[in-house]
DNA sequence: CCCGTGATTTAT
DNA sequence: TAAATCACGGGG
């Protein structure tokens, strides 16, 4: 049975990032070929020039952030305290800076690679359960930013149908880090499968 | 709780 | 040019 890749990144990223929860994350690594895969089960919104935890407030244009800036679909992976990548996807047209951080996997293929990967993990719940752990885990960093996740052969999307997430599974809660935000700090725009073991906190 | 870590941003 | 900041993770 062969997988669709998801495309809807144009929607805006309230919208992406509860489609995602329950979709399929892919990374092929380069040289060996080797899959690593993992469940989507937890996102945040970043809404864009009015949203004052979003790196595009204001309008704000800088080198790291132009990727941002991309029609949705295109990654926006950057580097912050010194050790830590983050994967973003972004959202809506070209222009709006608006994405979704993609949070923690539930790892499900290449488990033994992201061990390699993450030598201070133990257990499986501990893999992708945070926004640098699953770049880690799965090798991601600034040589991938601003690539389409719509064409690109090593990062990309697989729709699973099935696994949809009723909205009555997803839980909405402020977002993680931003305290600095006032107001858009207690949002609810961090969104996560309830149930699941392998999210953040 | 605290701190490493250094690229990036922002203030002088 | 210098100082402050930071979508975090790991260890007490």
């Amino acid at each position: 049975m062969s997988c669709e890749r998801f495309r809807d990144f144009a929607a805006d990223p309230i919208t992406v990032a509860r489609r995602l929860l329950g979709q399929r994350l892919v990374r092929i690594m380069p040289r060996t070929g080797k899959r690593l895969s993992g469940i989507i089960v937890e996102t945040e919104a970043y809404l864009g020039e009015e949203d004052a935890a979003c790196h595009t407030f204001n309008g704000r244009r800088t080198q790291r952030n132009n990727s941002m800036y991309l029609p949705g679909g295109h990654a926006y992976i950057y580097f912050t305290y010194g050790m830590h990548h983050m994967l973003n996807i972004v959202c809506g047209d070209e222009g709006d800076g608006v994405a979704v951080l993609i949070r923690a996997i539930e790892p499900e293929e290449g488990l033994e690679t992201m061990f390699k990967h993450r030598q201070r993990a133990n257990r499986e719940t501990d893999l992708c359960s945070g926004p640098a752990k699953l770049t880690q885990a799965l090798r991601l960093d600034r040589s991938l930013d601003g690539i389409d996740l719509g064409s690109s052969p090593v990062l990309f999307v697989e729709r699973l149908r099935s696994r949809m997430l009723p909205r009555r599974y997803i839980i909405a809660a402020p977002r993680i880090g931003v305290d600095y935000a006032g107001v858009w700090a207690r949002k609810p725009l961090r969104f996560f499968c309830g149930n699941s073991p392998h999210v953040s906190c």
